[in-house]
DNA sequence: ACTCTGCATGGGAGCGCTCCCATATCCCTC
DNA sequence: GAGGGATATGGGAGCGCTCCCATGCAGAGT
């Protein structure tokens, strides 16, 4: 059951430890014959390199961290997460990187994570859109683990993240919108503590302000209900808007609900636009007009930044933003 | 920069290295002195052991990996994804252990995956779902990791496993349209190398044994495509169903567009009913009658399983199955 | 007073690896 | 053919910890 070690593997080719220890990290200075003899020896004990030791001496521990706020648990289940989970994964297969998922359920154990992370157990941390001005992306830098944030964030400069251009989406649906001689665009904007919702209220502002049009604002935190309770807001305080744009599909998702109680017809009396490209954005009825962002690219990015970051490259471009595009569907 | 070691903390405290070391892991053979001085230069150093040398010489990790495998990886954002981390990620923090998440999506990397989980890189693995006769879980434990499964393997017999009552929730939710007085029901069920594939169908087959009534079986892969398609080949087979029992909610949005595509109501002329209870079973138009399983209880139910496994406890039940319900909606 | 038991304690050895230095080996140049 | 520079190689030291053994010391028993 005892797994071979260097010095096996060494003993069994017939050379050094030093000279097996550079074949396995690929140093140029190896004759072509004790590469060779280390490689068969290597395959053919099985032998694996015991990372504990490894990182003993490097400090190196070939491991990142993806941080997952309380806050962000619940959202667990929007679908742009499992987009950004694979993407990292699949960018960090190609490194050797190890992933651990990080999740801080409750404050007591924030500071418990905070100590491991800062406790060189991993190289560095990827952080998923946090809320407000989260501290821990600071202190982190400052004890030197490399950071980058998946979403901007809002009330603090990180130094590297990834984002996707909300304002931009934003304003092009808001836009397809009004091309369509919609006068009356309300929105429902998300939590003004993050990027995302902050972001695409801006975009919506850019719209409007081209088109000199009349901004109708409700605030919802990205839930389906509090996207229904939004839109009734929306519909006591002006009964004559012709068309919504929700920050989120699940939000529209609500309001599509209240537009349906109300009586009026989608896209008939009020058309609709939601965010994301939600699997549930394909399903409403009317399938829901939205805008598509490119989880998977993103969580590509954030691991790749990372990556770079780690092997001490400077970054030509730490703040990546990458381009939404609105998918035309039904609902406007 | 430089961390403090337990031999500076030794020297702070004014005692050897392996009475530090003692206090560190709970030892009971201290003196409150000396345990004293040591928690107060441990305070003062910020003192944080170092994982890696505790690993070298313990051959702990302190780690257990979630491993989920290609195929799953589409399923990602499936509902059910999201509420079992969660709960693994909460029976886990309670015991220090930490995730690391391990993601095959190649066969290639399959193979790295293997070499990495048996390399002592971890203590323990969780295996969610997996396809047909999966080789891996038996290895894993034949090279003496702890290995707990999510949902019942088929083709092979694991030691430990977690499962939702699929069967008896399949039942249930048959039982439930017959007593409505739907006389052809029909099923669409899942892959048959899966647990909750076969165990659903047989769920279907013991309610209808039980009353006499005709079987009428289509297939799909649980996504929405092939839940479609599956409808569409009941239909043309039987035009007189009127109830249909899909193995998945995604399934069953499938079904209902189609169902509503040939001019039928739901449940006027045929009732439906899902699995999973997933948040797009409460959306859909008529709202899906589904069985609701309890996901985050599956993953604190794996956790702690393996938890007791890796402690070397003999496990009075390896094998957990969770109980599942209906919950009614509008569709049946 | 002396031995014996039992617990607290210090510190050597060693986990498996990388780093680096000293040495061996080779080939080229004059 | 000798000297010099490169390149390949072996192995000691040491990363920070736990394990365990030897030692110290107090209190109990005779």
């Amino acid at each position: 059951m005892n797994r071979p070690t260097l010095e096996a593997v060494a003993a069994r080719a017939g050379v050094g430890r030093g000279t097996v220890s550079r074949v396995i990290n690929g140093s140029p200075n190896v004759s072509a014959k004790a590469r060779e003899a280390v490689q068969e020896a290597i395959a053919e004990l099985g032998y694996v390199p015991n990372r504990a030791a490894r990182t003993l001496v490097t400090r190196r521990t070939d491991t990142v961290a993806l941080v997952v706020s309380e806050s962000e648990l619940r959202v667990f289940d929007e679908p742009y997460f499992a987009g950004t989970i694979r993407g990292i994964g699949s960018a960090l297969a190609e490194t050797g990187l190890q992933l651990i998922l990080a999740m801080a359920q409750s404050p007591s154990e924030h500071d418990r994570l905070e100590h491991y992370l800062t406790g060189q157990h991993v190289d560095g941390v990827l952080l998923l859109s946090l809320h407000g001005a989260d501290p821990l992306p600071g202190r982190l830098e400052a004890m030197g683990v490399p950071t980058v944030l998946g979403g901007r964030p809002v009330g603090l400069d990180a130094y590297s993240y990834v984002d996707m251009d909300n304002r931009g989406g934003a304003r092009q649906a808001v836009k397809h919108l009004l091309a369509q001689g919609r006068a009356h665009i309300a929105t429902i904007a998300g939590p003004q503590d993050m990027g995302v919702g902050v972001d695409r209220l801006a975009g919506y502002r850019d719209a409007l302000l081209a088109s000199r049009a009349e901004e109708l604002v409700a605030y919802g935190d990205f839930s389906e209900e509090s996207g229904a309770a939004a839109m009734r807001a929306l519909l006591a305080a002006s009964p004559g808007l012709d068309a919504v744009f929700a920050a989120s599909d699940l939000m529209a998702v609500g309001a599509l609900r209240v537009l349906k109680e109300s009586g009026r017809s989608v896209p008939g009396d009020v058309a609709l636009v939601g965010f994301e490209d939600s699997k549930a954005a394909a399903h409403t009825d009317p399938p829901l007009t939205t805008v598509h962002q490119p989880t998977e690219a993103m969580g590509r990015q954030m691991a790749q930044l990372l990556v770079a970051r780690i092997h001490g490259e400077e970054l030509r471009q730490p703040v990546v933003i990458l381009d939404t595009h609105l998918v035309l569907r039904a609902s406007a």
